[in-house]
RNA sequence: GCGCCCGUAGCUCAGUCGGAUAGAGCAACGGCCUUCUAAGCCGUGGGUCGGGGGUUCGAAUCCCUCCGGGCGCGCCA
C-alpha cells in the first residue's frame, strides 16, 4: 500500500549494504520538484559517499522502469516522477477491495483490549472535563476495534465515598429529584460541609456505616448512585460512548487479594500504622525515588478504607481477566497516584494497567469544579450545539423532512463537540471556550462531514462505481495526485496512532483528507469529465475518499453524512 | 521546594524517533454561486517556533539553563 516501497528495490539491488530503512522516501516540498522525495544523508552515509553525490549516483546508476517517469537530483534529494496512472490502480485497489478495513493493520486479531475510562464520581452531570476523558477513552476502543482488537469497555462507578455520603445526608428526598437537580444539591452539600465541622463528622459516620454493611444505607447509597450513573450515561450515550461492564467500588470494599497485597507490603516492611492510628504505605520501601508522595494511607483511623485501597482491588480484579492491552484513561492530575498503585502491584508481584493521561480542559476563570459548580455541563453543551446545528440545517436542507433535518442536526451537534475535543493532543490543556467548540465552518467536524455529503451527492448521481481497477488510471491532475497520496497514508496514521496512544492524528488526518478532498472537487470535474475513463476514475477516487473518511470518522465516534 | 506536562501567527491548534522556503482554521481585508451542496473555494496581510547557551553538515524537533502556564506531592475520589 506504501506507493513508496517499489521505489527502494532497485535501489537496494543496486548497492550493497543498505537496508530498507536507510531509504528514507518522502513527500517533496512541492509538487513541482517531483512526486515523491528520497532524503539520501542515512544511505549516503553507508554508501561512504557524499549525500549530493550519492542522489547523483543513484539517478545515473539505477534503472526504476516504467513506473518512475524521471529521477533529479537536487542537492542530497533525489526527486521522482512517477507514472501516476499505475500508481493510481494501486492505491485505489487496496481501498475499495478492503472498504471498512481499509487502514486497519490488522494487529489486533485475536487479541483482546480492557479499557477503563470515564468512571466520572455518581454525583452529578458531567461537565466539559469530564468529557475529555470519556470521548477520548471511547475513541481509543474505537480505534482498537478497528485494528482488530476484541475490547471490552469498563467504567467504575465509585459508589462510595465521602461525597456521596455528604449527598445522602443532605438530600434525604434524593428519589424524589431528577438528575438536573443533583448538581445544585452537590454544591450545597459540600459548602455546608464545608463550615459545619459536626455535618462534615456524619458523613463520614454515615460512610462507615455503609463500610459496615448496614442494609438501608446501602439502598439510600445504591439509590443516588443508581440515579446519578443513569443521568450520566443518558448524557454520553448522545455523543455515542457506551460501556460494556459497570464495576461498583463497593464490591471491593471486602476484598480477600488486598491479604495478598498487605503480605507482600509487610514482607517489604513497606507498611505500618501512623501516630494517628491510620495504616499507610511508605512507598521508598518499594522503589519510589522522592520524598513527596512517599506516604499512601489505605485505611483511616476508623477502620474505613480508603480510595486507593479498593482501587487496588478493583485493579487486581481487571489484571486477572488477562486481556492483552490493559488501558487505564486517567486526566493528569492521577499521574502520581498512578505511580502508586503500580508500585504497590508490582511489590505484590502483579501487573499495573498502562496508564494513558489526557490534560485538563480549562475555563478562563480556572479548573472546572463540580464541587464548587464551575462547569460547563455537557448536556447545556450538547443542547446548545444542536440548537445551532438546527438552525443551520432549516436554512440549508428545506428538502428534507422534519425528523430528517432533526437527525442531522444531532449529528452535526455531535461531530462538532467531539472533533473539537478530539484534535487536540491529549498532553494539552484546553481552554473551553463556546465558540470556537461549536463552530461548523473551517478546521471541524461538520467540514469533514460535509465533504463527506458533498461526495456521497456525486455518487448518487454516478450510479454503481465499479470496483475492478486495470492497467493505469488516469489521474494525473496534481490535485487527484495529493488527494490520493493522502488517502495512501492512512493505514501509517493508524500505526502511529495506536503506538502513541494518540487520537489527535486521525482528526487531523481526516481534516487534511476533507481539504485535499475539496480542492479536488473544485479543480476536476467528476460527472462532467471529458472521457468516460477519466469520470470513471475520478468517481472511484470519490467512493475511496468516501470509504477511508468514513473509516477515519469512526474511530473519532463521528457519523459520514449522506446529506447536510 | 520537589516531580511530571505544556509554551509555534492577534486567537485556537497541526508539525517534535533532526532534513528543502515553519502549516491549517478563526478573526481582518479583496474576489468567486447559469457547472457535481457557498457548512465551500481563491487571494492578501500576519511568525525572534517563550529567552539564552550547546550538540550537528543541518534544530520548532535533541541536551542544559532561565522565564511563563497547567497538574500533583499523608485520613478527596
Amino acid at each position: 500500500m506504501n506507493p513508496y516501497k517499489t521505489l527502494a528495490e532497485p535501489i537496494l539491488a543496486a548497492y550493497h549494504g543498505l537496508a530498507p530503512e536507510d531509504l528514507d522516501f518522502g513527500p517533496p516540498p512541492k509538487l513541482e520538484v517531483g512526486d515523491v522525495a528520497l532524503r539520501t544523508f542515512v544511505a549516503a552515509k553507508k554508501a561512504n559517499m557524499k549525500p549530493a553525490d550519492f542522489a547523483a549516483d543513484i539517478s545515473v546508476r539505477v534503472d526504476f522502469g516504467s513506473r518512475v517517469i524521471s529521477v533529479t537530483p537536487a542537492g542530497p534529494y533525489l526527486n521522482f516522477r512517477l507514472n501516476r496512472g499505475v500508481f493510481a490502480r494501486e492505491m485505489l485497489s487496496a481501498i475499495l477491495s478492503e472498504r471498512e478495513h481499509f487502514g486497519s493493520g490488522g494487529s489486533g486479531a485475536g487479541k483482546t483490549l480492557l479499557i477503563e475510562h470515564t468512571s466520572i464520581n455518581p454525583n452529578a452531570s458531567p461537565h466539559v472535563g469530564r468529557a475529555r476523558n470519556a470521548m477520548y477513552g471511547d475513541s481509543l476502543t474505537r480505534l482498537f476495534r478497528f485494528e482488530g482488537y476484541d475490547a471490552d469497555v469498563h467504567y467504575y462507578v465509585n459508589d462510595i465515598g465521602r461525597q456521596i455520603g455528604l449527598l445522602v445526608l443532605h438530600a434525604a428526598n434524593i428519589q424524589d429529584m431528577v438528575f438536573d437537580e443533583v448538581l445544585d444539591a452537590y454544591v450545597e452539600a459540600n459548602a455546608r460541609a464545608e463550615r459545619d465541622p459536626e455535618f462534615a463528622e456524619k458523613g463520614y459516620e454515615l460512610l462507615a456505616k455503609m463500610e459496615e454493611g448496614d442494609p438501608e444505607t446501602a439502598q439510600r447509597f445504591h439509590d443516588v448512585t443508581e440515579l446519578c450513573l443513569k443521568g450520566q450515561l443518558e448524557v454520553l450515550g448522545r455523543l455515542g460512548i457506551a460501556y460494556d461492564q459497570f464495576d461498583r467500588e463497593s464490591k471491593y470494599l471486602k476484598d480477600s487479594r488486598l491479604d495478598e497485597v498487605l503480605e507482600a507490603l509487610r514482607k517489604n516492611d513497606a507498611v505500618f500504622t501512623d501516630e494517628e492510628d491510620r495504616l499507610v504505605v511508605d512507598l521508598s520501601k518499594i522503589g519510589h525515588k522522592r520524598d513527596e508522595g512517599r506516604y499512601f494511607v489505605l485505611m483511616r483511623a476508623n477502620g474505613s478504607s480508603m480510595y486507593g485501597f479498593r482501587d487496588l482491588a478493583y485493579t487486581i480484579d481487571k489484571m486477572e481477566k488477562g486481556a492483552d492491552v490493559n488501558l487505564w484513561v486517567l486526566g493528569e492530575d492521577h499521574k502520581l497516584y498512578a505511580e502508586q498503585l503500580t508500585l504497590i502491584l508490582r511489590a505484590a508481584g502483579k501487573v499495573a494497567p498502562e496508564p494513558t493521561y489526557y490534560a485538563h480542559i480549562l475555563l478562563k476563570e480556572g479548573r472546572m469544579s463540580t464541587r464548587e459548580g464551575k462547569v460547563v455541563l455537557l448536556s447545556d453543551f450538547l443542547d446548545e450545539a444542536a440548537s445551532r446545528a438546527a438552525e443551520k440545517v432549516e436554512r440549508q436542507c428545506t428538502d428534507l423532512s422534519p425528523e430528517e433535518r432533526g437527525a442531522i442536526a444531532e449529528k452535526v451537534a455531535i461531530s462538532a463537540v467531539r472533533f473539537a475535543i478530539l484534535r487536540v493532543s491529549p498532553n494539552k490543556n484546553v481552554i473551553f471556550d463556546w465558540e470556537s467548540s461549536l463552530s461548523f465552518t473551517g478546521d471541524t467536524g461538520p467540514y469533514v462531514q460535509y465533504s463527506c455529503a458533498r461526495i456521497n451527492s456525486i455518487l448518487r448521481k454516478f450510479g454503481e462505481v465499479p470496483g475492478e481497477l486495470h492497467g493505469e488510471i488516469p489521474l494525473d491532475h496534481d490535485s487527484e495526485w495529493t488527494l490520493m497520496t493522502k488517502l495512501a497514508s492512512f493505514p501509517d496514521t493508524v500505526a502511529s496512532a495506536l503506538e502513541r496512544r494518540n487520537i489527535a492524528p486521525i482528526a487531523q488526518f481526516a481534516l487534511d483528507t476533507a481539504r485535499f478532498f475539496t480542492t479536488f472537487y473544485h479543480d476536476c470535474p467528476v460527472l462532467m469529465a471529458e472521457t468516460e475513463e477519466q469520470r470513471t476514475a475520478r468517481a472511484q477516487l470519490c467512493a475511496a475518499t468516501l470509504r477511508t473518511l468514513t473509516n477515519a470518522l469512526g474511530i473519532l465516534g463521528i457519523e459520514a453524512l449522506e446529506r447536510m
